[in-house]
DNA sequence: CTATGGACCTGAATGC
DNA sequence: TGCATTCAGGTCCATA
């Protein structure tokens, strides 16, 4: 579920509870999409110094290093002063003298990884071909409308691939791209200096306003201090096949790209 | 180098 | 009720 909206929510709620405590333990559950990349002992004795986002990564970072958290698809975090037993998909914690950070996701596409830095070994490795954050003043219109001009696949594909811009999911790319007037299929070099400019600022609002909204919760989504979103009750296309627009009444369609569900309208995004 | 498809894993919803 | 199939917020990696 996590795209940026849900990262960068869940980063605020918990983010200057946990700024200055210290690791006293680490509990570890099944594996993860990746090991962690140093024994669970090298973390204790170590502080939280600051929470920071980078696409859809939480980057901790400590004394000694910076760990990076992914909530792959049915990640969540929840940062709490209890203490309780490890879940059956709880599958990492952080105990500190300020409370626990504990990551809870059943399919496990997730991952908690420790580097010494965000430019060297496994967090370098993830990091490193990350596009711009759509929320900074990095993104730059013109600079997306030149970039769309390179690529031939569908722009929605795009916008999934992370490589231009990050942080945009399945939901988002939707949301942004009706916005936008844009059809999922389009190619991305048809798409002009105007139509992307529309992208540009669709991409921003939507995202802006799914934070403001605390993300969306589709299943089970909360942030760290346990609260759900409420985005998805304003989605205009997301999940929303066979309904009617909200602008123009016509039947929300539904199509399959890359394995992945795509919902527009066919009136309002015409190509 | 670019584009596509499979892989990873579990649970909920749907269909016969 | 039971069992098989499909789908879900991500993204890495192998293959054309």
């Amino acid at each position: 579920m996590p795209e940026l909206p849900e990262v960068e929510v869940t980063r605020q709620s918990f983010a200057p509870a946990i700024s200055g405590a210290l690791i006293q333990d680490v509990k570890v559950g099944k594996p993860l999409r990746w090991p962690l990349g140093c024994a669970a002992s090298v973390l204790v004795g170590q502080r939280v110094l600051a929470v920071r986002r980078r696409g859809k990564y939480l980057l901790l970072d400590l004394d000694g290093g910076v760990l990076l958290i992914h909530l792959g698809m049915s990640g969540s975090l929840r940062f709490t002063e209890q203490v309780a037993p490890m879940g059956a998909h709880d599958h990492f914690e952080l105990v500190t003298n300020r409370g626990s950070l504990r990551l809870h996701d059943p399919r496990r596409f997730g991952a908690v990884v420790f580097s010494h830095t965000d430019d060297s070994g496994m967090a370098a490795k993830l990091l490193g071909k990350l596009g711009v954050e759509p929320l900074s003043d990095q993104f730059d219109p013109v600079r997306f409308a030149l970039d769309l001009k390179k690529r031939r696949t569908a722009i929605k594909q795009v916008l999934l691939g992370g490589d231009l811009v990050v942080g945009v999911g399945n939901i988002y790319a939707c949301e942004a791209l009706y916005r936008a007037g844009i059809r999922p299929t389009a190619r991305a070099d048809r798409i002009g200096r105007l139509r992307a400019g529309r992208l540009h600022l669709a991409i921003r609002e939507v995202l802006a306003r799914a934070v403001q909204q605390g993300g969306s919760t589709l299943r089970d989504f909360s942030s760290a201090n346990g609260e759900s979103g409420h985005f998805q009750l304003e989605a205009a296309v997301y999940g929303r096949a066979g309904q009617a627009c909200r602008v123009c009444a016509t039947p929300i369609a539904s199509l399959r790209q890359g394995q992945r569900s795509s919902f527009f309208c066919p009136k309002c995004q015409r190509n």
